[in-house]
DNA sequence: CCTAACCTTTAAGCAAGGTTGAAGGTCAAG
DNA sequence: CTTGACCTTCAACCTTGCTTAAAGGTTAGG
């Protein structure tokens, strides 16, 4: 398989194919002509690395959990990784509940506007409730 | 309050602040000097701001979500855009739910290694689920 | 008055993750 | 043997989201 029909079967542009392989993130045989000649497993491993970029994992995690040879993982360190982006995953959770729940704190409370009190000073009560959403921060380890 | 305060308050550098009043994020009164004078309300404007971004809105999205001036929010606007946030919220808690769940489901799947299978075998079996782990995409837009 | 610690602007730089373009080689069809 | 669709490399460029540097103005304290 060549490049082109490598970079329509994945869906992704020759070019990024190629950016990957200069990132160390996969490796290719070439023909006789220069051209590269994917196998089958290519395709397996773009779609690995999609997927891992899609998690949440940049490049260079990806290069590290991913030798050159795919049978080649290592598979303490992936679960090890994968058991990490869970945790982070779960944090970005917690902290977006916690948000969502002060936001929507924060429209029952507008709704709930003292008959006598103006629209401006509703306001400025709004926003020093506003000031306490504050979630958990500790995203960037 | 000046820059130097607000920075320390919230955690950012002065450099950050400064670099969101250029993307249009924030806006701030100047004194006579030319110094920038923030008040509480710019504390609650960062806030959100990397609380947005944490949650994985780029700048142009968080832009768009949040006038310039907190202040200038009318309740209506107000509640409109604190609504479209909630929904925001929960489309990404969904999203996040299912990566997780899938690779949750993964780390299952390579602790379970049939007892005759050889550890290439199952690296294989493995890689294949992991081609179908594939969600978060579509939060930009 | 001097110095240190503030503040200002503008411009350049950096890292990630690619895309684009130029200049050219290869190959199958007509 | 020419045309067009492939392929090659390499260098330059792009967008995001900032940081850093240069050059200088302002202010509080000794």
């Amino acid at each position: 398989m060549q490049i082109g029909e490598l970079a329509t079967r994945s869906g992704l542009r020759a070019s990024r194919i190629r950016f990957y392989e200069a990132q160390g993130l996969i490796s290719v045989t070439r023909r006789a002509n220069g051209y590269r000649a994917y196998s089958a497993e290519a395709l397996v491993a773009l779609n690995i690395i999609t997927s891992a970029q899609d998690a949440g994992f940049t490049l260079g995690e990806i290069r590290r959990l991913m030798p050159g040879d795919l049978s080649g993982w290592r598979e303490g360190e992936l679960v090890g990784a994968l058991r990490k982006r869970v945790d982070d995953i779960r944090a970005i959770e917690r902290r977006l509940a916690q948000t969502r729940l002060q936001i929507e704190a924060l429209i029952a409370d507008i709704g709930d506007r003292p008959d006598g009190m103006t629209c401006e000073a509703n306001t400025d009560r709004v926003l020093k409730q506003f000031k306490s959403v504050r979630p958990i921060e500790a995203l960037d380890e």
